[in-house]
DNA sequence: TATGAATGAGTGTTCATTCAT
DNA sequence: TATGAATGAACACTCATTCAT
């Protein structure tokens, strides 16, 4: 639980500098409103990170870390049971409302991902831990409980995860506000009908692989 | 059909610019690289186009006035058939398409999308051609053809087809040179997967929304 | 003659950088300065130049330059004779005359020369000349014309000629002005006195390399 | 002596100084470099001095106190005998060792004195320790030795004593290791010939002297 | 003495935009 | 239409110096 001692200074210079690339975009925003937002003198913010670029680095790898962190917990305690529909719908939730903790960066991390000539697009790195061998963990367990684990085909979770599991999701986070607003939509309704669709839609491919497995 | 009598020079920076801000961003991407890049004199962008900005909103007007062009097409002369499968697949493949041709314009609205300050995401321009009086037409002939149009939730339609319909088709397109690179699997490969996993999401929604209409 | 085609603008810049480089040093002087004094908008210097370091190095090679020039033409037009001390003298006014009318790029050749991080010291440069291919040629013309020029030890000549020859005159060049005000002497007595002793010091050299060409 | 109470922590800062100012100049090197380099926190440095220019002056204070002391006591002992070729070489060998030790204080002094808004170049103290009241007694021991002291110019002695006397000299020290690096030669031959070079120079001058005194 | 944090003024460089021709 | 030159306002980043402890 590194986030702990972390200068209250520097925490507030990355939660100003996640505000304004949320607002503006990383290229947008101004290092000299990222001091004023977070109150510090500008060259402070030098003193605590080697450039621009740097805090948005870190604002990334605190966000996959903890990432990492919830998914190996839930791997870790064995709460996992994929033929109950409550308790997958319980760890899309959370998965769900983690990112919501975290939309700014999220958005951030889109909107750095589209660049076309970034190597990786940083959204990568969510699938790549679903590659990790923490995954393989997973699984040994399921192999051990039964399943036909060799069945399922490992590409095509990760693409059907990442497209149209993922995607929909955290478009829908850093969308939602506008789209109520736009569209003339209760947010609560808004959300209650998003996820009956995504339910549907994402549901629907999940019993596809179940029938694999058994 | 305004496109025809664009001046070549002018086509040119637009080319150029679409591809310096799908590269970099809006932002990131400088005026003098357009220029550069376009290979014409920095000061006849200035001749062409007000601001920088403007040549960014005339890309994203000329995707929009070609989107409608095509969805009216469609609407107009009555090819739609949602109760055939081939039918309701080939007008996705035509969207995909359309999209894929247009792939760098997208990248760069994706991103401009996803600035929290903006007032209102340029994306959700594509669901506003959804609503529109056209929209309207075609309720008026399924209505016609003796379909409860009346029964389905346009709200919900409307989110089924951006969250779940639209975003990941479109991130697919932005994502898939890289992804098929990094995940090393095939081009060809990987967009058979993704079609497979998209089409069993998707139409699970569609039949419910069939369902509804019958 | 490529001095002819510099633009006035980039002139007044190069003018203004080598007055204010002398003054202060290339790393006290600052962009500021040189766009004022050469009454130029400082963006404008980024337009004819690449950086501050990069008119410090075009100063430095119109200076290497103009002085190949000078040297090539001494060598090509015979008029050196090495027996006349008339003629002696008159090589090293020229020289001196040169280097006087340069003062403010030597002073700087001579500062940054000294740094001892830097690779080559551009002072060295000097001695590269005298060390090329007219040198050889230079050598030819003393061959035929009777000299015993393989008597003579290069490496010596090239460190006399350095070391004991253009110091003193470089140094003469560049703290004239202040040790007459300093020590209180008249400016064009000083020059006599210098000259003078230089002329004790460097001749006697002179009249030892002699010995061994007869 | 007031070398021997100088704390230890400041002599590391005065070390690591002057091996920063002789590496990059005075305005190129950089407190903080300063401070990492002598191991010890950047505010120190301020406890220690007044400003960053105050250390800079203090290394020339000591090389000056230094040098005096050491002429100090060449004219105090009465050791100096102008007759005596072998005396004089090794006043001179003295004389080098000394500035030799003192290598990147005197580069930096250098460098400063060629900056031309600079009042008074620093090197200049070396000539004013010849001109100052030690000098008028070793002239009154000279006197008295019977020697045509007053025939001497003054004036004459001094600007050959800097310009053709010291500036080779130290212009020797600062660029001897380059020198042998660049132009391929042994340092001990390089020094062997820069020496040779040098005392048939220098040595013509003493002898002209010489001669007006006896 | 010693230090980590903080600061104001600046430093070289870049940018979108405009001007004169 | 087209261009080379010019500009003002910023830009990310740096610096010597100071403060609180």
């Amino acid at each position: 639980m590194k986030t702990k001692d972390v200068p209250k200074t520097k925490l507030k210079i990355l939660e100003a500098a996640e505000k304004l690339f949320a607002e503006k975009g990383f290229d947008g925003a101004r290092v000299d409103d990222i001091a004023e937002n977070a109150g510090v003198n500008k060259a402070l913010i030098y003193y605590y990170f080697k450039s621009k670029r740097e805090i948005l680095e870190e604002l990334f790898n605190t966000l996959i870390e903890e990432l990492l962190e919830m998914t190996l917990d839930i791997v870790g305690n064995g709460s996992l049971d994929i033929e109950s529909m409550e308790n997958m719908q319980g760890q899309m939730q959370r998965f769900y409302g983690f990112m919501e903790s975290k939309k700014d960066t999220i958005r951030i991390m889109m909107m750095e991902s589209l660049k076309s000539s970034k190597e990786k697009p940083p959204l990568f790195r969510f699938s790549e831990i679903a590659m990790s061998e923490e995954a393989e963990r997973l699984k040994e367990i399921f192999r051990d409980k039964g399943y036909n684990v060799d069945n399922i085909d490992m590409d095509e979770a990760l693409i059907a995860d990442f497209f149209t599991g993922m995607m929909p999701q955290l478009s829908f986070i850093v969308y939602k506000d506008k789209w109520s607003e736009h569209f003339h939509i209760d947010p609560e309704e808004l959300k209650r009908k998003f996820f009956r669709v995504f339910l549907i839609t994402h549901l629907a491919f999940h019993k596809v692989q179940l029938d694999k497995l058994r």
